[in-house]
DNA sequence: TTGTGTTTTACGACCTCC
DNA sequence: GGAGGTCGTAAAACACAA
């Protein structure tokens, strides 16, 4: 299995807008097994867990910082999606009442985001 | 085959919270 | 100050009509 950290030792590099990435590999592509794990994970829960993300990233032979980037993509794509079909904004909030395993808590600027479209007043 | 639109990784900037 | 959130964006990978 490659991971980026694979080829981040790689000395010669691009620049891009003066940001510096490795030439050989702009991104990998996920294998379907791991897009699949990943995706159960979101199902369960749309914010993981410190322990989960480092369970996953193990059982997937890829880096904690690949599946917390993945997580944000995924809900930027459910924001995407949900904006299109004028659906529910609170479906990518972060729970107000976590339960108690739950290790990270929701950021509060996470959910002021939302908040604009539901409006304070159903908000409270 | 190729041109083009969409999706998927990955990052920087900026923000909040502890 | 570090971790992790969103947003915007770059570029590779992919899908598909012409």
């Amino acid at each position: 299995m490659t991971t980026i950290q694979q080829f981040l030792p790689a000395i010669d590099k691009l620049t891009c807008r003066g940001k510096t990435r490795t030439k050989d590999k702009y991104r990998v592509v996920y294998t379907d097994h791991q897009r699949l794990e990943l995706e159960k994970e979101y199902h369960t829960s749309k914010y993981i867990t410190i322990r989960r993300k480092a369970e996953m990233a193990q059982a997937l032979s890829l880096s904690e910082r690949q599946v917390k980037i993945w997580f944000q993509n995924r809900r930027a794509k459910d924001r995407k999606t949900n904006k299109k079909n004028g659906a529910d904004p609170m479906a990518t909030m972060p729970p107000l009442n976590p339960p108690s395993c739950m290790d990270v808590k929701p950021k509060m600027e996470t959910m002021l985001h939302h908040i604009p479209i539901m409006g304070m007043a159903e908000f409270l």
